[in-house]
DNA sequence: ATGGCGTATGGAATACGA
């Protein structure tokens, strides 16, 4: 059971809201553990029954109210739960544990990184500050011995980094979630924990791949204008266990969707 | 047309997302 493992990774945009199609994705693609962002949910309100009727009766859960949120749901078990509070501001936007693999354990961590606002210029916009001293604090406290062992970094990241991560690298120079200053520092973050970039192992750098589109757009599939901002990210001890990444675009489309789709990664012996 | 919408809070209008 545990040589081989299906992780999904989704930002839900309210857990509470989205259940149906919660229950829709643990239908037809049946993960093991399931990591949410933006739960926007306290943990006393967190719909466990829901989740331990479908299977997933071990829980990490990290929520508060009314914003941000992460949670890891799944059928193997979790254990050395821990919930960083980045930045010290009390934001719920970390959770790790270990999942049973191959005879030892995964570590797990599941992220949402700050939006960063609108403005991406940290002397008139706090957020953007706080996005990128976020990532500095990733980057301080993941890089060294965690990568070393089998270990997995999931979730929105807010960050799209590469030229074909978004629908026009040039219009979205200056917009967050693409400056250089975000996508340099998003490289460090990687590059110093000894992280891979899982999806892009599967997807060459020259084909567009998008996890988010926007609501505002009258027909989202039809513009097209995404944005990879939903990661996959494995030390390099696992590498040779990654079988295969897919982003689940069809669930954008679902009734009442999020703005993310759900991407699935598959580890096997 | 990168905000044209959606969600939480609270019980209308505002904050926030990206």
């Amino acid at each position: 059971m545990t040589d081989r493992i299906k992780l999904v990774t989704w930002n839900i945009n309210s857990v509470r809201l989205r259940m149906p199609i919660v229950e829709q994705l643990i239908e037809e693609v049946a993960p093991d553990v399931i990591c949410l962002q933006e739960t926007k949910c306290p943990d006393a309100n967190f719909p466990e029954n829901a989740f331990r009727k479908a299977g997933y009766e071990h829980m990490a859960i990290h929520g508060q109210k009314g914003y941000h949120g992460v949670a890891t749901l799944s059928k193997l078990p979790l254990s050395n739960i821990e919930k960083r509070d980045f930045c010290q501001v009390g934001d719920s936007r970390h959770v790790a544990a270990d999942v049973p693999f191959n005879g030892s354990s995964i570590r797990l961590h599941n992220f949402y990184v700050p939006a960063g606002g609108d403005e991406p210029d940290r002397t008139i916009n706090p957020k953007f500050g706080h996005k990128l001293d976020f990532m500095a604090e990733m980057l301080g406290w993941l890089k060294g011995e965690e990568t070393s062992k089998p270990a997995i970094l999931v979730g929105d990241l807010n960050v799209a980094p590469y030229e074909h991560d978004v629908w026009s690298h040039k219009k979205l120079l200056k917009v967050v979630s693409h400056t250089p200053v975000e996508t340099e520092l998003f490289e460090q973050v990687r590059e110093a924990g000894g992280w891979l970039d899982a999806m892009r192992q599967f997807t060459p750098l020259d084909e567009k791949l998008y996890t988010w589109w926007s609501y505002r757009a009258k027909d989202w599939s039809a513009a097209d204008k995404g944005r990879r901002l939903d990661h996959v990210w494995v030390s390099q001890p696992l590498a040779p266990y990654v079988k295969g990444t897919t982003v689940l675009r069809d669930a954008r489309g679902w009734e009442k969707p999020s703005d993310h789709a759900p991407v699935i990664a598959e580890f096997a012996i």
